[in-house]
DNA sequence: CTGCATCCGCACAGATACTG
DNA sequence: CAGTATCTGTGCGGATGCAG
């Protein structure tokens, strides 16, 4: 692969340092249990956020806005509030969103298909 | 898809229920930012402890050598020790480890694809 | 060089209470 | 119902020192 450092020399240094740094920073984000989590939990569907609570098993309240925040900020989750009383608000994964959820789908996969050889594994780790 | 607990009832619920929460703790152990990048900092090759203290920018001793034993605890990654004079131990992926790798790959590539999208949306956001 | 143990600060996460 | 704010404690993670 050819890259724009490569053509055009030593000013770029600073463009890929900081597109290095942005990706860390989104990898740190992102690469957390209960934003893979959330993610997950959402597919390709829509949900409350009370129904979010639900289906997320052991999120406490705080957490749950604090990484839908996060994930809103990053173009990751749509927010749509419908201003009703009681408020509603629903949450859906955007383009780039439902991008990530592949991968996570693929982790979640790898996970349960290697359930055996990991629980072998730690037992004899654990012996 | 048919599961076992369809065929054979409710007996089977208690087996389903540990593998489920077998699968949430290995999920926990590996969905963490040092564990990922430490396997993609690995690839299919073959390192020493301070080269992976090198290679995986940021990471202090003691959460190198915390993940590294995780790692291995969860037989995704091999560890060989060269007796020799120092110490010389090298590190490589297992064949599950090189799976779980796989989907680290994809992604690490959805984080570059998806890198001025999210600055973009990160700009709207905060303002 | 690699690994383990200890100490310690700080940030994260839970609990609770209050507003729209 | 959804979100924000505040308080509190625990556990993560860094720094350091020592051993093999």
């Amino acid at each position: 692969m050819v890259t724009k450092q490569q053509l055009k020399g030593l000013p770029e240094d600073a463009d890929l340092r900081r597109a290095d740094s942005l990706a860390r920073e989104i990898f740190s984000d992102v690469a957390n249990k209960w934003a893979l989590l959330i993610i997950e939990a959402l597919g390709d569907g829509t949900l409350r956020f009370s129904e979010l609570r639900n289906e997320v098993e052991g999120i406490s309240h705080k957490m749950l806005t604090q990484n839908l925040r996060m994930l809103e900020r990053n173009g990751l989750v749509h927010r749509k509030v419908h201003p009703t009383v009681p408020p509603r608000v629903e949450y859906t994964l955007t383009g780039p969103g439902r991008g990530l959820r592949a991968t996570v789908d693929a982790m979640c996969g790898w996970t349960h298909q290697n359930l055996g050889h990991i629980e072998d594994a730690r037992h004899r780790f654990d012996s």
